[in-house]
DNA sequence: ACCTGAACACCGTTCAAGT
DNA sequence: ACCTGAACACCGTTCAAGT
């Protein structure tokens, strides 16, 4: 190995390393350029000649964090089996770094990063026989849930390790993971009913390629 | 009327009132509480005698706010339409102050306000015939829902507004308004099916006085 | 009861200049 | 190519003191 190689200091991908690091030790609200800085031992300025400002580390990191998703085994199972697959694999990417779904939340709304988990809730949703914009339009929704519920505990989770989590100020004293399930749950079982995307019960239409429900008959 | 009234300065509710007229007219990231002050031609440490902190003053915000909900009216509409009719006016609610959701969101997390709109949620649900347990789970999951989905709105209008918003990165070309009923939809569907809250369907045990959905036979 | 004045310990970002 | 040094325009909060 080249014991005199280049005098290069740090990449733009050691610098996002360095950032989930902190993100995880400290939390998003701790997670500040200056802080950062310090701990690559450079100048806060220094951070802005790898990225042009903070977003767009913040949009780097949920890439990262969202990138990390489990991938769901393919199996035989019935679907909605893999939906459900995939919004558990998603929450517990969420959960593996402090703070990781108000992140995402966070990027997603700019268009800046994130978008990958959409498109796998998408995919999985697809696999019940429903047409693209309606895949869509439904994993939009499911998202919304995932990370507002995973973004709501794990905000308890830091005001628990603080102790200063009002008694009894929780929304439900349901288990966070059975909540999570819960609310699954009635998205899937809601996209499984035949009448959807109707406010009233009506036969689905004949002679076309999906009913009311954007669902293509079984190829 | 006493035209030598005390000096008096300001109240906890005027601060309050001021505060939320910047929340709407400069967004969340720039409520601070030194242009509160300004605006009330006052020192910021001044607002310190009214509020201990900035997050007690934001979770009086999220109260108002969240007390704004229209109240729906009692009708006779079958179930679910109540639950509709309560999502969608908590929705104009939030967007009737500009990050109104991201605000009631991370107050409720912890625990200092907006509590009343689960509790809305929660009773509209109720009227389903489900028992107390299940509809508060259920309004918590709706809860996030509408947060997630408002508050991503909120901040596409933001960013429309300043012309940064990159071409094509929304989630969904869907109409808020469209993508929102459609997500209520499917969780008030999830709701209505027969076999909720077990991961395969199951003859409702017999014999107790709620079925697997938690649901209460009709009086 | 309500506020001022001054301070403390921070932020993100820019920009000329160095190596 | 990568960073320093210095500055700009900010933050939330505390606290003694004033009226």
């Amino acid at each position: 190995m080249p014991a005199d190689s280049a005098p290069r200091r740090h990449t733009r991908d050691g610098v996002a390393l360095a950032a989930l690091a902190i993100l995880d030790e400290w939390g998003l609200a701790d997670l500040t350029m200056r802080r950062l800085a310090t701990s690559l031992d450079v100048q806060p300025s220094a951070l802005y000649w790898h990225f042009p400002n903070k977003q767009s580390l913040l949009a780097d990191l949920a890439d990262l964090i969202v990138a990390r998703v489990r991938p769901v085994a393919v199996t035989d199972a019935a679907w909605p089996e893999p939906v459900r697959a995939e919004a558990a694999a998603l929450r517990d990417a969420l959960l593996a770094y402090r703070d990781g779904a108000e992140l995402v939340a966070s990027t997603l709304a700019l268009g800046l990063g994130g978008e990958a988990s959409v498109t796998r809730l998408a995919d999985a949703i697809a696999g019940g026989g429903f047409d693209a914009a309606t895949s869509r339009r439904a994993a939009v929704a499911l998202l919304h849930f995932v990370l507002g519920q995973v973004g709501y505990e794990q905000q308890r989770l830091q005001f628990d390790s603080l102790g200063v989590v009002p008694a009894g100020s929780a929304l439900d004293d349901t288990p966070p993971h059975e909540a999570f399930a819960f609310g699954v749950d009635l998205f899937v079982t809601g996209l499984g009913a035949p009448h959807l995307g109707t406010h009233n019960a009506r036969p689905a239409p004949t002679g076309r390629g999906t009913d009311a429900a954007g669902r293509r008959p079984r190829a």
